[in-house]
DNA sequence: ATATATTTTCAATATTTTTTGAAAATTCAA
DNA sequence: TTGAATTTTCAAAAAATATTGAAAATATAT
């Protein structure tokens, strides 16, 4: 397979993979891209590589930037911005967890918190079932938050060692 | 707060979750529902308890059934089919896990492998980036990919056992 | 200051996804 | 069988989401 067609692969099924996981095809499509070109590039090269509008691209690549996956750099002598990607895959990941965490696990654990004090007897089955589900999912939420925080802390060869012996 | 609120909230913001990790609305929100029902359910209760049509209910319940989440329940002497849903969340968790890993996590290893076979020199820089790239998410994937494994087979009491010790 | 390059915004449009509801198919009791 | 109950399908409609492109805002060089 030649390289140019190899990386449209690449791009398309990281689209497609990132709409599974809630990202849109175009901020996924972005990312693919920065993270297989060489040197940083600009809103125009991006444009024009993925045949998608100015706005569309702009407003893209802003949230990538939120979400810590891609940086602005600026090339001395140059007036436009150009852009690049994480490359070191470990730390993209851990850079999504925790956004995801902060985002998401975070919320919903502290309305499982709210919801668990719910008023009524646990002798009526509808409430038993209701505080029974809550409270099973509220553990494994807190289990999973906290091992999170440790897998982000870690470091990639520290943390695949560990789980090799673990689950070898 | 009163049952019927928390139950409210509950499938809302379970439905809303599950909008972030791909999953629709709809579906997350019978899966709710079911979770905190002590006993099985009809179509039309669910139609019923959610307002939604009985085409949508039908689609989404038959969804849940292969993503094995929720099972189909013959009540002797009655005719219409109840569901419910599994209660224990760490198999729950354990099912989703399952499922994606085949669904999402296995076909893209398998295009890695094919990717990482580009032809040309890797003295070229973008030939270089595009293999190290794709080497170093295939090899992250293929950790996760057994890990996955053993979360899959594993008691939760291991697990969260194991968990505690190495994250403590 | 002015002109030019570049980035950002956002209303309008297009696309994708979800939902509806009625018709068709299936199941089951009599 | 027949017919009522129930489930399934799927084209059309609605809703949600993503994309465009042109205008406005901003930044920079002269």
């Amino acid at each position: 397979m030649k390289l140019i067609e190899a990386r449209q692969q690449f791009i398309s099924s990281w689209g497609a993979f990132g709409t599974h996981w809630g990202i849109n095809r175009t901020m996924a499509q972005i990312h693919a891209l920065l993270l297989i070109s060489p040197d940083p590039l600009t809103q125009d090269d991006i444009m024009d590589q993925l045949n998608i509008s100015r706005g569309n691209t702009n407003m893209n690549i802003r949230e990538l930037i939120n979400w810590g996956l891609v940086e602005r750099v600026l090339l001395s002598g140059e007036r436009k911005e150009y852009f690049s990607a994480e490359k070191d895959i470990w730390k993209v990941v851990k850079q999504i967890v925790k956004e995801r965490k902060k985002r998401e696990l975070e919320p919903m654990l502290q309305l499982l918190d709210k919801l668990e004090e719910v008023e009524g007897d646990k002798r009526d089955k509808n409430v038993k079932t209701f505080v029974d589900t809550v409270s099973g999912i509220k553990k494994l939420g807190r289990q999973a938050d906290k091992t999170l925080d440790m897998m982000i802390k870690a470091e990639e060869s520290w943390f695949i060692g560990t789980m090799m012996k673990f689950f070898k």
